[in-house]
DNA sequence: ATGGTCGGTCCCCGA
């Protein structure tokens, strides 16, 4: 069994009690983290490593940045960024090889652009990223792996994901042009992990820190496990961590977990 | 009740 995790922590010094608290209580094999919002010189690699985890991380200063932790030998790291822009300098795409008991599974964490204000650049910036991780998912898909893109996509993906979706009318999560890619994500043959679940409407990954967002339970669901064929015929469960949102100090987004028999 | 939040950094930006 991989059990394999994606969790936008909203900085790893703010959280770094939260997250090492939850590791120590579920031990998953591998976590795919998003804005880590430091350099990797300053990732508390050694309270990690403590744990049992190999650590590789892709960092910058203040935003963004992605790291991958794994309890399983990495065998390679294959990119640390995403293919197609060489001038694009943010943090948000590291992947990895690892070593499961199936063979090698091709994990990848992913921290896609919000795109507000839409429409304008960074709207356009969000576009242009989705099109790139397309292609290489795309590319991929030719070595017939067990892959898993992990990570915060921005991205809801049907009216049944928020609490109140005309509220979100118009926001670069919602807009036609952002489902749209994700789509193309399905229609390549990628499945979401949770959406291969029953009851999956109303199930949420994010609460905002503004408005009383989380005892309102107004979220959205914008965390996904992104698997590709020989990953979802290997899906055993699929859960989303809700509990840590309730703790102290908790970052805004919360875990969400899948166990593949690989 | 017509507001309400964090985190990082530096005096505001991003989410």
């Amino acid at each position: 069994m991989l059990s394999v995790v994606s969790w936008n922590v909203n900085s790893i010094k703010a959280r770094l009690l939260n997250v090492c608290e939850w590791l120590r209580e579920e031990s998953p094999d591998v976590v795919c983290l998003q804005e880590i919002k430091c350099i990797d010189e300053n990732f508390p690699r050694l309270e990690i490593e403590d744990l049992g985890y190999n650590v590789e991380t892709v960092g910058q200063k203040s935003y963004n940045g992605v790291a991958i932790l794994s309890k399983r030998p990495i065998e390679e790291i294959a990119h640390r960024a995403l293919p197609g822009d060489e001038e694009d300098g943010q943090a948000r795409y590291i992947e990895a090889v690892i070593s499961a008991d199936s063979g090698p599974v091709r994990i990848a964490s992913i921290y896609l652009p919000n795109g507000n204000p839409a429409p304008g650049p960074k709207y356009e910036y969000k576009l242009a990223w989705w099109d790139r991780l397309n292609a290489h998912a795309q590319n991929l898909l030719s070595f017939e792996e067990a892959v898993i893109l992990a990570g915060d996509y921005n991205l809801i993906p049907t009216d049944d994901d928020v609490h109140d979706p005309a509220k979100w009318d118009g926001d670069a999560l919602t807009l036609p042009a952002s489902r749209e890619r994700y789509y193309a994500l399905l229609w390549q043959g990628y499945r979401s992990a949770f959406d291969e679940r029953d009851g999956r409407a109303h199930q949420y990954t994010f609460w905002d820190y503004q408005a009383g967002a989380w005892p309102k339970n107004h979220g959205i669901r914008i965390d996904h496990l992104m698997c590709s064929p020989k990953a979802i015929d290997a899906l055993e469960e699929v859960t989303i961590a809700k509990d840590t949102r309730a703790k102290d100090k908790a970052s805004d987004h919360v875990p969400i977990v899948g166990v593949f028999d690989l």
